[in-house]
DNA sequence: AATGAATGAGTGTTCATTCAT
DNA sequence: GATGAATGAACACTCATTCAT
């Protein structure tokens, strides 16, 4: 069934792409690790480049689903430490995912169709959310989001790559804190 | 004259590896670009992945002394808004050298050499100094420098992609206030 | 089907390995020459010099096995006079080969595996076996073995290099006559 | 002084040659391993092969001098005995003459200029002798020759390439024995 | 005369993509 | 639909030769 295939070439290409980049990761090799054959490939995907720029889409845009769903509801200092919180958990549930996002957003966030909903554009819609209500200092919005991405983004980078080795669910609430501390209007993160 | 070829190349090389990627970048694109020939590459480095390896250890570490200049003497609050600062201006003044450090980083970060002072390590010093002498808050000192990493790196892509319109000089101000608001420990930036 | 690339490449490659040597034979001459193109080549041999190395194994231990299956038996000097009688005749009968095998000797002889029955062991054998039959007089094995090799492959060279005109079948008596004679203990070539 | 230059590039490259042949040995090995630039060598030859092809043309019919001065006079047997003798000794003190000489004798051997006397002539020679004076047996005069040069050939390479561990000293004697009793009319060597 | 940096055509090899089976 | 052998345009890299100094 196609949608075997389809999972089978997930599965290795996002592996293999967090490994080695997609650039490095040869046709070859996302056959031979899926169990399919090179040609099998190309009857679900037009090129490698295609497959690489949907699995990322995907994957980018059902964090962003993910990380909405987890912000809930109420005051935007409150979701934004939801999301804090459930990006780490996320980024350490599932390493190879994490990884592919990191190494290939340079090349494939471009590709990204105009429309979808992103993970940044989730915090931004939070911090506009936050400042119109009063709970956030009124700064340009999407230079505090990128405070805040940036945060999650770095201690996510900065375990990927084995400097920090505290588990990130331990220096969530910390970090939110700091964060959440720098731009909420009454000084306080809750 | 030897420095003559060096310079045309790193010019050229770190040009186009900052719009294509090293992978994407070939040696003939590289000596065209800098007029020069082929194998006068190979006089100067052995290889293209060195000959990137080497640019970007160059760059990434002058950026480290200059970060380091900047930040200057006093209370780590203060150095780390003259870093921000400075960072800001870094990347406003050479877009190209920005965007090859963005896009190299998970390919040649690896191959820089240890020992080798990083912009990284910079900041995690002053955060240390911080901790202290009590004018940051006492948490894990990677997790807060990367804070600060993060809202640098990020609203600095966010410009180099376009997202963010407005200057970043404009931004530092705001984004510093916020960061240190968070982090300090007197809950005041300077 | 795959035999078929194997056996065109095969034979072009011998083509022009015993025209120009493998060193100044390209893979693109191969290729060509085959009726395939370069990549097919590399899915059935590893690299040029694997390919040059296989053939040269293969055509040698080929000619191992015929001058084995030629000698037959019986006293020594009787085989090695069918022996030199059967090596005229390849080298006549396949010219190409012959210079192939002689152009490659010094670049490929020390990469045919060990254990590898070669015609130098064949004939080393035969006068083992004529030494303690007591047909061959009692001398070091190998030197005599390359008296023999000797009066093969010099005269083998010397009509494919031109100088010698007359057809080795009408030489193959005389020579044989003068090693055995030289070599045999009754003093009588058979 | 140019003569210099000839001298330290002409033993650089007969050991270079000899060690990995002429199409694997670069002008800048030969220039590095003799001390001088790589210009400079071209001041002296042409190119790489013809510096080749000249090296070879020397040692060779220099080899060819020394055989026949060895010879001596007197009747034919005794010459190609004083031959045989001496062609080992030269291949044992010289080895990387030797080695280049096996090595390159299927490239350069057809650039030796005509008229220039090799080694082949000269034991061509003495057969031819030995025939017209009846001391050596009425066959073809080339393949009489080739037998005692295979004789040469074949053992000093089984030497080189370490099959052969026995002193070429002390086989020159049986082999010298073995091929005289071959080829001479009396049945006896000498 | 000597140097050695520069040249650039040519090499072996790879790999995304196609297509006969 | 699936396969995997075949294709051939690139690619990184080498090296004989030239020539400004």
């Amino acid at each position: 069934m196609s949608t075997d295939v389809r999972h089978k070439v997930r599965d290795a290409a996002i592996a293999l792409f967090a490994q080695k980049g997609v650039k490095a990761t040869t046709v070859r090799d996302i056959a031979r690790a899926a169990g399919v054959s090179e040609g099998a490939l190309y009857r679900h995907w037009p090129s490698k480049e295609e497959l690489a720029a949907d699995l990322f889409a995907a994957e980018y845009t059902a964090m962003s689903q993910s990380l909405r769903d987890a912000a809930g509801h109420g005051p935007a200092p409150e979701r934004l430490r939801r999301v804090i919180h459930h990006a780490f958990h996320l980024a350490e549930a599932a390493p190879d995912r994490t990884r592919f996002l990191l190494l290939s957003q340079h090349e494939s966030l471009p590709l990204v169709p105009q429309g979808q909903e992103t993970p940044v554009d989730v915090i931004c819609g939070i911090v506009a959310d936050g400042i119109a209500e009063g709970s956030i200092v009124p700064a340009d919005r999407d230079a505090l989001s990128h405070i805040v991405i940036g945060a999650i983004v770095l201690n996510v980078q900065s375990q990927v790559y084995g400097r920090q080795k505290a588990p990130l669910a331990t220096l969530a609430g910390p970090i939110a804190d700091a964060i959440l501390n720098g731009i909420s209007r009454t000084g306080a993160g809750q």
